[in-house]
DNA sequence: TAGATTGTTAATCGATTAACAATC
DNA sequence: TAGATTGTTAATCGATTAACAATC
């Protein structure tokens, strides 16, 4: 995935965690707010979080903080959370099931508009309100209805090909759910959601943790 | 979480993939590997990779590389791939039903044993083989049956209760798909699954990249 | 004005990459 | 032995933290 903006990818990847706890300040009328409390809630540092919202501009007053309403939308505006991206999910089993049916989906502006599936049996059938189309159906689908997201629900072997079918439509970025490092070009954005090292992840920790446990014996 | 390791959470994050990498060589029969070949497989560089694994020992030879078939399995038991995790689910929703029956997860040793709700219409309802269970049954079950991962699929707003529960039963890791940081002692592991960080941090990119097409007309 | 807190530059820390001697 | 490739140290790069002048 090729990047030209000079935003690095660590100040990206925490803009979604300001805008969360912005949000849960503004329930609590909260109206303005110091890096140093925010430093406090969020566990980032002071600092951090000013270098952070500088990369964007100046949303803070000197001797005063931020105001939590204004920052909220502005991280908001960032993050492009104002305006409706249309999805299409591939693969109708467990996971592409639980992605149509999350609600916290459409709350924020993510409209799945279109389920498929190689499955004859799966296909036909109804998620939500939408019934599932066969995967040979996707490009003339998305010629009529433009996509913004294709998210990749499939197992490991078909998720390459339906990445470059995804690809040849002119999705623009792929969410992937499949155990695999999908190869497409440099302009189309992956996000990967790669469950299974999430979990060995957490398997490695035990293990050192319990080692470290017996060391202390 | 407070980790008394010298390995880098940056290079643990690396290991699973390493091992995905290793498992694909495997199955095609590759018997030896260099640092340069990993390299062109998974995108790290040669250097990188022979630092990361020289943090577990020296598994490889001068003048000829890696065994395979060794690297993986070494990769494998220092992930503690090689015992069995038992795992309770905690929310019978989407996600707490599309990890129930995810098939990868119990290929590589990791068993749901219980399955919880809150929701009294959904107690009772059968996920897979096992039954549905009520919240409040928790820390007896936990009792007669060891768990060692306790994977949190509740709406926001009941995870942290939900967290509390877990760690007073003396479960040891917390697999969290709530979008919420969860407040728990530092002995006790979280991994994250914030699945609308993941969705937000896509739409961001989205936006950069339109952005960036406009200013180049 | 005095106090508070930002925006921003400089210092530090950690992670990645380069280089090369050791050695199979 | 010559060639290849590791293990490991040193150099570089980037990200985080500290410090403080600017200013509300």
């Amino acid at each position: 995935m090729e990047r030209f903006s000079s935003i690095s990818m660590a100040v990206v990847r925490r803009l979604p965690k300001y805008h969360r706890y912005l949000g849960d300040l503004l329930n609590n009328d909260v109206r303005r707010v110091s890096s140093q409390e925010l430093s406090k809630i969020t566990g980032f540092t002071a600092s951090q979080i000013r270098q952070d919202l500088n990369c964007f501009g100046g949303f803070g007053q000197q001797g005063y903080g931020y105001n939590v309403d204004e920052l909220y939308n502005e991280i908001g505006k960032i993050l492009g959370l104002d305006r409706l991206y249309r999805t299409i999910i591939m693969g109708a089993g467990n996971v592409g099931r639980a992605i149509a049916n999350y609600t916290f989906f459409d709350k924020s502006g993510f409209k799945v508009i279109g389920i498929f599936d190689s499955n004859p049996q799966v296909v036909g059938n109804s998620i939500k309100d939408m019934t599932v189309m066969p995967f040979s159906s996707v490009e003339s689908f998305v010629q009529e209805n433009p996509v913004d997201i294709g998210v990749i629900c499939t197992p490991r072997e078909q998720s390459q090909s339906v990445a470059e079918a995804l690809v040849r439509c002119g999705v623009k970025a792929i969410w992937n759910f499949a155990p695999t490092d999908l190869k497409v070009p440099d302009s189309v954005i992956v996000e990967n959601v790669h469950l299974s090292e999430s979990l060995f992840t957490i398997s490695y920790l035990l293990k050192e943790h319990e080692e470290l446990e017996k060391k202390k014996k």
